[in-house]
DNA sequence: GCCCATCGTTGAAACGTTTCAAAAACGTCA
DNA sequence: TGACGTTTTTGAAACGTTTCAACGATGGGC
């Protein structure tokens, strides 16, 4: 008798025998209850209650062939990030609306160790993948398409057979570029996200994000060179530095850009908080933004209109690449590209040079 | 010839086959490659690119017995929820923590609409549960249950068998009351979170709050009643308001509690929320804050500190509720109930009646 | 009373993997 | 050469469900 206790887990099969029906009516009694007859269906729930049934287990109706009914969202950064950084926090809100509507649950990977993160993507339980990912690149992406899943990928160049999204970089490089030059300035300085991995933090030439292997970096600075062209200027005479995207470490290398280069009067920041860092890095100086220094910055974060000064800035549609990102691996379709536009946000960080 | 287009998915066995070893050897070579001889496994990995192998299908690994390696968080919201609310970031930053030291990712569960809640919850490919949820009571909880997972919940009343995080509420009621009235305060008004479902919108009488559903409210509200017992003040003396804990509807709510009982000098108001819809009402009527009103809050969420004027609040370990949450339901031993401690943080918000 | 349609129920076959005891291969040593 | 330890490999048994063609019962129409 005591041997009994060994407790062996209550399945479906178990409560069919105990109701004395068959298994394929003990499944439908808790996946088409109409199919059988409430006598019987009865029956069954008072086996399942008596015996102390689960329910059935996800695993095994799983492997049957059902789909999960999760996509899971890749980012290269630990899972906290989801919800510090204000950019992914209002992407993962587009991404969220949209499984809502589809019934479709929601899960974080988090590829922040590269060794880890190849085991998590391969193992992680989903439909699909939304894959967002500046900084390691595409050895994620691979790793996910290998799942052989629908995979979009966010912010990247798309490969072949896979959707992606991405905003026009260029173009809002070129429109970062072009309002500074109207108001004046010349002398400008490049403050750039990473270019590639391993990131080259200070000062680069052109040519290395020309041929960047991210292509957030490549794009936006071939807007700016575009706009500068239009002057007569090549992007190789302004100081470009490459920083990560980080408050601290920002506000140091702008720091060492407005020493060695004091004749700067403009910022054209890749990110809002690249732009923010340089704020912080003028204010140090003693220089006022925008009267000594303007600066204008990418992304159009929360922070940037409740910044003081208030950050001019090109927005791009966060909320809205989330959802479509999301749309894309519902739709069954062939894999495509959307492009989201960008468009300038004039507010106070930026003015004519004194 | 043609009919060999059906391409049926690759499986195990195939490659397997192709490579002519047994099926438990090629599992190998995916799972523990240093068990099989290079020349094999060199072997098996050429069929399986041959063949194009997605690699082992998680489904399949699971249903032999393996864990998810996930765990899921359950929330009475939209999914867009976990990452607009400043509480629920906090909480699932704290929860992040701890997946990534164990290596376990993260799904959202939204249980937003009931009847879609269940099948949510009774499907979510999960090893756990943590469920936080003021809303829909304990459903959710016993559907969690259900499953024989773990469960932890949080800010409820830890049922048998299962384990809960909650703070001292009823500590940080005693604070915030016995802080106004140490300032000298006697006629205070109380804006109440929800006190059971349904909520009840407007003037409602102690008692409600004495027998509430909802742990929250309940002990908060016996909070404020022993401070006020110490000055011979019964709560039922006092105007309370039930509202929900969001911004706007507070606010009139609360102008309401201001128009009826102009001679309140302060708020006792049960979460920041609605501290800073209080504030809003007041500022509307032309009272300041702190000098004609004082207002203390609950939680101390960051906009707290940063709202104007800063809020005086009872701030809870927010971070550290998540951390735990998590913590509890990697433990294994038996469940237990964790009470976290709160503090009185003074800020600008309260002050002497005038 | 017989035939047919309908409704419920059954039984067995997937689904794709891991695990584990046992068998085979290999190497070493007396 | 045979006995004996080690490595490798095998084969088969789970894991828990859903699905689906086929079968038995039930009742209506003729």
């Amino acid at each position: 008798m005591i041997e009994s206790m060994k407790r062996r887990i209550v399945k479906l099969a178990d409560v069919a025998k105990a109701a004395r029906v068959s298994q394929g009516t003990a499944s439908n009694v808790f996946n088409r209850p109409d199919l059988v007859r409430p006598e019987v269906k009865e029956r069954v729930e008072a086996s399942a209650r008596r015996l102390g049934y689960a329910g059935p287990d996800p695993k095994g109706r799983l492997l049957r062939g059902g789909k999960v009914n999760a996509i899971g969202i890749v980012m290269a950064d630990d899972t906290a990030y989801f919800f510090r950084d204000p950019f992914a926090r209002m992407f993962m809100s587009g991404i969220a609306e949209v499984c809502d509507e589809r019934g479709a649950g929601v899960a974080l990977v988090s590829a922040r160790r590269r060794k880890d993160a190849a085991w998590r993507i391969q193992t992680a339980v989903v439909d699909g993948f939304i894959v967002h990912c500046l900084r390691v690149g595409d050895r994620l992406i691979s790793l996910a398409r290998k799942r052989q899943l629908p995979v979009v990928a966010v912010d990247l160049d798309g490969g072949t057979g896979m959707s992606s999204v991405v905003i026009d970089d260029r173009q809002g490089g070129f429109l970062a570029a072009r309002h500074l030059l109207d108001l004046g300035h010349r002398k400008i300085g490049v403050l750039s996200l990473e270019a590639a991995d391993p990131p080259r933090l200070g000062l680069i030439d052109a040519e290395r994000l020309r041929s960047a292997e991210y292509r957030t970096g490549r794009e936006r600075a071939a807007g700016y060179a575009a706009a500068l062209a239009e002057h007569g200027i090549e992007l190789d005479q302004l100081p470009i530095i490459e920083s990560l995207n980080e408050r601290q470490a920002a506000t140091a290398l702008a720091r060492e850009l407005l020493a060695t280069r004091p004749e700067t009067t403009a910022i054209l920041a890749m990110s809002d908080v690249l732009a923010l860092a340089a704020i912080d890095a003028a204010r140090e100086r003693g220089l006022r933004v925008p009267q000594d220094l303007s600066v204008i910055g990418f992304d159009d974060i929360p922070d940037a209109a409740s910044a003081d000064p208030q950050l001019t800035t090109i927005a791009q549609p966060i909320l809205e690449k989330g959802r479509l990102a999301a749309k894309l691996i519902f739709e069954p379709g062939p894999p495509r590209t959307e492009t989201l536009g960008v468009k300038l946000v004039e507010r106070g960080s930026t003015g004519k040079p004194r």
